[in-house]
DNA sequence: GCAATTGATGTAATAACATTACATTTACAT
DNA sequence: ATGTAAATGTAATGTTATTACATCAATTGC
């Protein structure tokens, strides 16, 4: 998946939070694409929802922010269970894979017949250079 | 931590979350607190504020609700990291808790000279009833 | 007792996040 | 070229959470 096959709305919005260096809200993502033409929200979920769904951003659930996935050259499907650290001082994100952690979640999981569908990891801290 | 040592308003906020049988937002808690008093959202969510640093609820960050602590005499503050199956059809949450996920997550932002605060997990998915 | 402080509450207004509904346009396979 | 699916534009609304400010209750120190 790269970005050329992006339409033109889902571009810009990969875009703006492929350049930024924190996660950003919906609404901070419509403001810096208005001079690009956007108006409403929708606009902005609109992309978002296909770009969750190519796996090239991240939904970050805790702090209702998005971020550019760390590796979208492969599309992060492939990686299994995202988890991230997610600094409060300075927004810094750093995304990680753990199989271990995975194969827990899982065999919990499935020892309850659960199905599983989207799992969440985050860990809100402080990061290193703002300690 | 008994219900007793409750303000009022956080009593009947805890005793309407340990009565449902599935999570809650606050403005359906407040909803169902109207014929209690209860007229606006901050009743609601500065009891909530209070309860979980009581440790007596979580609040489940992927779908903005809160639920009671599966064991709340003791705190759930002592059982380390609490992490939750979420039926996306029925509501039904389940917590539990892994030293094992625990120890990885702590072994990675301990690594990174990450300061961990709070750590979200959760599993959206189906539950085996309704599956 | 009674001021002083702290924690809890009441109320209104507003901010922040997200979706529904409906009309229109674009991409593209047949 | 035309039918269909995907994407877009726009407005309105729904949902979740916080700020600001006033009042009340409980506790402590004197």
């Amino acid at each position: 998946m790269t970005t050329q096959q992006l339409t033109k709305n889902q571009g810009l919005v990969f875009d703006v939070l492929s350049h930024s260096d924190s996660p950003l809200s919906a609404y901070t993502i419509l403001d810096k694409l208005r001079d690009n033409g956007f108006r409403a929200p929708l606009q902005v979920y609109r992309a978002l929802d296909k770009l969750l769904e190519f796996g090239l951003v991240h939904r970050l659930e805790s702090i209702n922010a998005f971020v550019a996935c760390a590796h979208p050259h492969e599309g992060c499907h492939n990686h299994g269970i995202t988890a991230f650290t997610i600094c409060e001082t300075c927004g810094q994100v750093t995304e990680f894979h753990d199989h271990v952690i995975e194969d827990r979640l899982k065999a919990f999981a499935k020892g309850r017949n659960f199905k599983t569908g989207k799992t969440t990891i985050e860990i809100r801290g402080t990061c290193a250079g703002c300690a």
